[in-house]
DNA sequence: AGACAAAGAACGAACGTTCGTTCATAATCA
DNA sequence: TGATTATGAACGAACGTTCGTTCTTTGTCT
């Protein structure tokens, strides 16, 4: 699938940057869209000849987020050895979330997703995609014996995720718990993966 | 440790599950004090004779849901097999953070928690008990070998509990996918904690 | 080349609404 | 009667969005 044929406009960019800027430092609900237009040394009226809202702008910033995950997806998605390729999605995954612009992000989203119909949707395609690719790996590696068959690949796939993401967002706040999640999140799931 | 010797007023109780009902509804910042007013039938001045302003009432909500979180505590703490203990846990706090109302208030909370410091306060508070109680659990598995010892206890406790919240939060998106953690989870942590 | 029109990017004042909070005042209770 | 509880008008600030206008660029015609 070839890529936006329309190139983007240089201006909705540095919109874009302002606005994830804004919404790491506040968040969404706390980010006003002059926020937005002072960070960027733009005009308030000029955001409006880019994005159709506030809301728009958050959605295009889902999208790209999505277009990031669709790395992990063709990873996952390769002929490698199903071990390999876990333990390269564990350990990569781990690390994308544990940068804290991402987990913030994440879960800004995902709050956001809870009530507003436009942004579940994006948000909801990117994870399934996510879970589909992680959750063929493992099937993959059921059928060969490399990991146990006896958990619904779909399910892991979920557990996965969740613990993945979860470590990100706990590393945000300063508490010293959890500092060695980092090093034990692969080999524990290994474990339980054993056959 | 007695209770709070002074009874709760019960207009602040009224307004208590006002505003818990909104934040489930629209979530916090989409909230209005005037929401709340409103759907605790008082008058919006009255509202402040109760609490010294829109955080407190968070603040307030948190402090209970660690109160909840002490029956999962003292339960992780008492001298059963360490295995049933973990047992009980992983199967009733599923059904704890599965519910609608546990599940959107606890993020709600946690992501006031990112940028709030007094929020953060007790959120911290509260989460680092449960996982030292859990924590404790696995370490006394580990000992009495029923658990494997070759992964950090805390560490181990983050990972579950993100997990187990991570479904609960899945659960409140329709998304069909991950229909099945629910029974997967359990077995899934047994087997990695296999020694 | 020079004149003119069309397009769209940029601007910021202004809109109406909502925000959290305060305050003077009234009602209620001990 | 003095203390507590309740009221809602009022406050200033901030909200997201719209609007008419200006400025700059691009295309077209003679």
């Amino acid at each position: 699938m070839p890529n936006n044929v329309k190139p983007i406009h240089p201006r909705k960019i540095e919109i874009l940057e302002a606005a994830v800027t804004c919404f790491l430092e506040k968040g969404y609900h706390q980010t006003g869209v002059r926020d937005i237009v002072a960070k960027a040394g733009i005009s308030l009226g000029n955001l409006y000849n880019h994005f159709k809202g506030k809301e728009a702008i958050l959605v295009f910033i889902a999208e790209i987020e999505g277009q990031e995950l669709s790395g992990f997806v063709n990873r996952l998605s390769d002929n490698a050895d199903p071990r390999i390729r876990l333990e390269w999605f564990v350990q990569n995954y781990a690390e994308y979330v544990a940068l804290p612009e991402n987990a913030l992000l994440g879960v800004e989203i995902l709050t956001e997703a809870l009530r507003s119909p436009t942004i579940a949707d994006v948000f909801g395609r990117n994870r399934d995609q996510l879970i589909a690719a992680l959750a063929g790996c493992l099937t993959k590696g059921g059928e060969s014996g490399v990991f146990s068959s006896q958990f619904n690949p779909s399910a892991v796939a979920c557990m996965i995720l969740d613990t993945l993401e979860g470590q990100g967002l706990r590393n945000l706040s300063l508490s010293s718990r959890g500092k060695h999640v980092k090093d034990t999140i692969g080999p524990f799931i290994l474990n339980a993966l054993k056959p």
